[in-house]
DNA sequence: GTGTTTATCGTCAGGCAGACGACTATGATC
DNA sequence: GATCATAGTCGTCTGCCTGACGATAAACAC
């Protein structure tokens, strides 16, 4: 028994795509170039129409993997391969967002490590990789001195709440690690935290914290020197994804 | 330049509400009996459609509003009136969550005092305060011996999801206050925490803690004897929102 | 007055965090 | 190959916070 569509107005139900990585030492998001207006040209955030027959969590995964080629893993399953972690963020329903209709999006976090490179739907020079610091900042210059326009839509507004729900979450969870390669050393998690807070950490507290705290790390008895100076031991993520005690970001 | 209407799927959009308030030193949810199928006469959220020119926060205070009464206050405002917190929750877009057609529900949690009595559009009956632990069992006995039936729709769900957003938030917010009279007592903001939470705290501790933590509390000078015993400060809520250090949830 | 209830203050030991010294093991440079 | 720079790892110390719990205070019920 349907509805009578007249009962109720029809909305268009979107996802938008916040996608978090850290790359030389800063926290950067990714970004694609609208093609079409309203705000042709300008940079938003990845993202499109959830299908009729798609789950709102399915449609996320979809987008992720249309632009960046990232697989998202279970939470449910320990973070084995190197899939992104994907979580819903918040819902942003502003009756006059879009300029055309109606339209909902269920904005979603997705945390990934460096590796991958961007690609929309192929065409890479549309997307980029962008450091969250420029992609906010309103009407100022970027690092090569191009003028900066204000993300599309209300997507600065949604990217600032996913880097502050990605910068409280690595407080109290091992999410963290979704930044950082299969196997890692102490200090490139700590240069994870150090980016995505804007804080210089203590190395020799962060040691002692991280190794202490049961489940978050596992050895994986292998060294590496890529990070140049002494050997340093790698880890693997562990099954803990609660952090007990949990990080303590530094006061401002 | 409206869109081809062709081009994407439309969708229904309604605010569903978790609304919480301690009773009885039970945590309690408003539950409403549906009047019409499906699930009719089953017990479930309260919610209703998004209108056309509304965004989703107003949704979900009006929906608030009509069910309860109750107001609600803007979080940049200190908590001055007896007005309800309320924030989003999360969204819920199954396709197969609503047997009619597609529905995307945004669900709110909203935090009150105990003092408001259910009125769902005037009639009584069919709306309640319950024990958040009566409506989450599947299949059991209430208190009253009647059989329970498991919340309409996915509602099971959402309850749980913001039964647990309220009780971790309490711990690194001040968000306890919420549950409490515009003026209250260190004893009385403890029994929220041991209601939400369901464990026992210490009252010396507590008391410690609490009044140790700046901008949590105010004290307001008057003192009642309204719980029994010696007679006890009067505090109201301070500006403070987030506490550090937390409040700690004893482990289980 | 005695007992009960609740509020409030104090004490003490254990644990964790921040500050920081010391040592180790690599690669880079001369 | 000696020296330097870099990064990792182990310890120490001190102060603060927490949990456990004793003791006192101020109301009410009988």
């Amino acid at each position: 028994m349907p509805y009578d569509p007249s009962a109720f107005p029809p909305f268009a139900v979107t996802v938008d795509l916040v996608v978090l990585t850290v790359r030389r030492h800063a926290l950067c998001a990714l970004a694609v170039r609208r093609g079409e207006p309203p705000f042709q040209g300008r940079w938003a955030l990845p993202g499109g129409f959830v299908r009729a027959d798609e789950d709102l969590a399915q449609a996320a995964a979809r987008e992720l993997a249309e632009e960046t080629g990232l697989r998202t893993h279970n939470p449910a399953v320990p973070a084995q391969d190197n899939g992104a972690h994907l979580e819903q963020l918040a819902t942003y329903g502003d009756p006059k967002r879009d300029p055309r209709m109606r339209v909902v999006s269920v904005a979603h976090l997705a945390l990934a490590p460096d590796l991958p490179a961007p690609r929309a739907g192929g065409d890479a020079s549309n997307a980029r990789w962008a450091a969250v610091e420029e992609l906010l900042q309103q009407g100022g210059y970027g690092r090569d001195g191009e003028p900066v326009a204000p993300l599309a839509f209300d997507h600065a507004q949604i990217l600032s709440d996913g880097v502050e729900r990605a910068r409280s979450k690595i407080e109290y969870s091992s999410l963290a690690t979704a930044f950082c390669p299969t196997e890692f050393t102490v200090g490139e998690l700590r240069r994870v935290y150090e980016a995505v807070w804007g804080v210089a950490l203590d190395p020799r507290n962060f040691h002692r914290k991280v190794t202490g705290t049961p489940g978050f790390l596992v050895p994986t008895g292998g060294t590496t020197t890529r990070q140049g100076g002494r050997p340093a031991q790698l880890f693997r993520a562990g099954g803990a994804t609660l952090l007990n005690p949990p990080m303590l970001r530094p006061e401002v």
